[in-house]
DNA sequence: CCTACCGATCGGTAGG
DNA sequence: CCTACCGATCGGTAGG
């Protein structure tokens, strides 16, 4: 949990290796300083190792991004997508992924706030590997959203006529939304608004045949 | 509108100052570079400059990083915020605000989407001058669109019992998810989105009496 | 995983 | 607004 284990041995007992020990490092500190501004002078002091050691482990500053990206989608699914299934299949589903991806952020898994959404504003209009990856993991978020949402209309549970990829746009709309503005003001006022509107969303798709 | 005048005496003749010129060189590049990514090298470069050049204009890289955002408030202001506030006092200032906002997105008046939103995420978890100064422009563009809200209500076009601080949440939530899919993506599928989104909320939010 | 080093670029200054 | 320069830091490498 600390940023600076009192004794780095502690960590390889517990069968955790070095590398992801610096990835989950790096990715925390990527959601302040971004992924251009986490430079491996400044990751070597976080992690107490020498620059070189980093390369020992990262051939380039990108193939370190890219691991960054690749152990950040972990933490996500372990701590928003994973409870999320774990919910029951349908709008309950889709209920629980917006609620846990507003846990996360209000947990301040990512000192940032969400790490796609920290890092997709930084490489969103510059070419390269880092905006490719950062593309495909949004695409496959929004992919799972609208996946359970169809379930739910599969099932019944939303009108037949729902429009899901709309639901789902307006569904991320307000945790992203929710998410920038407990970063920038430090407020979880946002996110009790897109508690509200989640809630609200759900119950105006739902089929209104309740008798 | 190009990016490096032929003759750059033209714009002196125009009564463009070389200042104004540079900053808004710099609001451009800071949408795709971000605020820490624009060096003063580089915008030397774009500017046709010597780096102390620009120290002559701005005593530190913090101070043209606050006058970059300055100017990018004008911009906005001038291609978002004057058009909207064009239209008749209400909802359809309200609608207007949401439509003008994607409409600079689609244009691509910031190579990078909105200058807001990309700042944002970036000085977002970073305490600071550029922080403060960021969140504030954040609260004053919900302040204008909640101010369009209420007087909307005020004139009876929207239900007495709307929540309107909610119903700017939301419908500046679905502009900037907007925002985010299409610079990622370079998809306008989201701009339309936003688009039939604003539309319901707003009739969703309309006084029911229309006879 | 380290020390020691490379050229390039950073923000910034002196002096004009 | 320029040339010429400063120390610090960048990404990366040699050699161990």
């Amino acid at each position: 949990m600390s940023d600076a284990p009192a004794d780095p041995r502690r960590e390889r007992v517990d069968g955790a290796p070095r590398r992801e020990q610096i990835l989950n490092t790096a990715a925390r500190l990527a959601t302040v300083e971004g992924l251009d501004g986490l430079s491996i002078g400044r990751l070597a002091q976080a992690t107490g190792m020498s620059k070189s050691g980093l390369y020992a482990h990262f051939g380039s500053k990108q193939e370190l991004q890219l691991a960054t990206i690749d152990t950040a989608r972990q933490i996500f699914i372990k701590v928003v997508v994973q409870p999320a299934l774990a919910a029951p299949t349908g709008v309950e589903q889709l209920q629980a992924a917006c609620e846990q991806f507003l846990d996360h952020v209000e947990r301040e898994v990512f000192p940032g706030g969400c790490f796609f959404s920290s890092v997709a504003a930084e490489v969103g209009g510059r070419p390269g590997a880092l905006h490719d990856r950062i593309a495909r993991e949004q695409l496959d978020w929004i992919a799972l959203l609208q996946a359970i949402a169809d379930e739910a209309r599969d099932r019944g549970q939303l009108a037949a006529d729902t429009d899901t990829a709309q639901l789902v746009f307006e569904l991320n709309a307000v945790v992203v939304a929710a998410n920038t503005g407990f970063v920038l003001h430090g407020d979880p006022t946002g996110l009790e608004r897109a508690r509200h509107a989640v809630h609200r969303q759900l119950k105006d798709a739902a089929t209104t045949a309740d008798p």
